[in-house]
DNA sequence: CGCGATTTGTGCACGTCTTCACAAGCGCCT
DNA sequence: AGGCGCTTGTGAAGACGTGCACAAATCGCG
């Protein structure tokens, strides 16, 4: 389930502040989810609490680190050193979270040979090299749209089976590939379209109350996880 | 829908290729989803598309421009320019699809006054003020966790009712107020789970073909959206 | 003017995810 | 040892999203 990270970050929280054990109702606050919805998930993970008590924060990070193959520390190559590159070169959420980014890629031969936190930006053609020394598992994509397509073929002829991908384009991968998409612009027009409903709704007060409500384009929507992102 | 910034996105690159019209099938692929699902999403736009022909891309363009609020140009306040708001900062995407950073802020007194992408960093506590001259619609937390609930409160208390966060923990807002979160490590670690579960396959070869496959933690999962992230 | 090729819009069925509600189980206190 | 309160795990119902398959509609061509 894609919702253990989120949980897997709340327990290190309360594991912190010392909390020994936690309730299904406590730890869905903090993860921001429906308790009933938590208890399934992790009644899934063959993970039992205790009636009556609740769950062992620590067995159940343990658990759910083993279950994300969070057990081993699993190497990152990033191709594109631009913007977005060198924040995330330089993000120590990676890092403290079970990831060590490996190798640093760029097709610029300006950018090639720059040093960021530590690690010397190569060429993308050496990633085969590169590879043969590390066990790259996971490749991220922070090139603009128009190189995403043949990064992503390079990393997929190395042996890469997972791509996160910053690029706002679809990439095409053989199947056994996993390929997961993060596009920030779109994340500010889905906000972009709230903002514009809240908007239409306060002008047409008419039609408050109703749970179906009527945008000026005729597009209907239904009052949703307001205040819940995922 | 939270598709249609997708759509959007296919379409300009169709516009941009010389492309006029466009079948939902030919979009549906440039868009990496089912052309059915995208048939349903645009029928529910109201926006009509000419059987036997297909969608004009430009009236499709303006139709889902308008809807998600794009014909204005929201301005974005991004507070905390570390690493993260460093790149988001100087992200170009941003621009090119309909917003503009209005204004950056950061708590750090060190940080304030720093010139980033020809806009100065101007600390937190100048939020209200610049709030008032500026119409904020939308906030960007790009702070540590710690300080993200500060920051989101702060920015609820000066109207921003639309929150993109970047910092890994949950935030309570009023009702009314929409919370997006994007977590980078925890997309890295989804990924993750899928590489252990892959592994897990390959070493046990006896489970092929079977369309749910136990892992050795106990949980099983069917096999998902292979390739295609979001 | 009519016919065929093509493509949209949608009814229907299916599978998944979500939520409620409650029985079973555990620990603590007396 | 027994009862009481609290919490987990899960069955069932409902909401939701997805995809197929086909009727309706439009265009081009003879």
């Amino acid at each position: 389930m894609a919702r253990l990270p989120e949980y897997l970050r709340a327990l290190h929280n309360l594991a912190e502040t010392g909390h020994e054990t936690v309730s299904s109702e406590g730890l869905a606050n903090a993860a921001g989810v429906n308790s009933a919805k938590l208890r399934k998930d992790l009644s899934q993970l063959g993970s039992y609490g205790t009636r009556g008590v609740g769950y062992d924060v620590g067995l159940l990070i343990d658990q759910i680190e083993y279950v994300l193959g969070l057990t081993q520390r699993r190497a990152v190559a990033l191709v594109g050193v631009g913007n977005l590159g060198h924040a995330l070169a330089g993000y120590d959420g990676f890092a403290s979270r079970g990831f060590r980014i490996a190798a640093l890629f760029d097709a610029d031969q300006e950018r090639v040979g720059e040093e960021i936190n530590g690690l010397v930006v190569q060429h993308i053609d050496d990633l085969p090299r590169v590879a043969a020394e590390e066990a790259i598992a996971i490749g991220v994509i922070a090139t603009p749209a128009t190189a995403a397509q043949r990064v992503a073929d390079q990393l997929v002829a190395v042996g890469v089976t997972s791509i996160l991908n910053f690029a706002p384009c679809v990439l095409s991968v053989p199947e056994g590939v996993d390929v997961r998409k993060v596009d920030l612009a779109i994340e500010l027009q889905i906000l972009s379209f709230h903002e514009h409903r809240k908007a239409s709704l306060t002008a047409l007060p008419a039609a408050g109350g109703s749970a179906l409500t009527a945008l000026p384009g005729g597009l209907a929507v239904t009052e949703s996880q307001e205040a819940i992102g995922t």
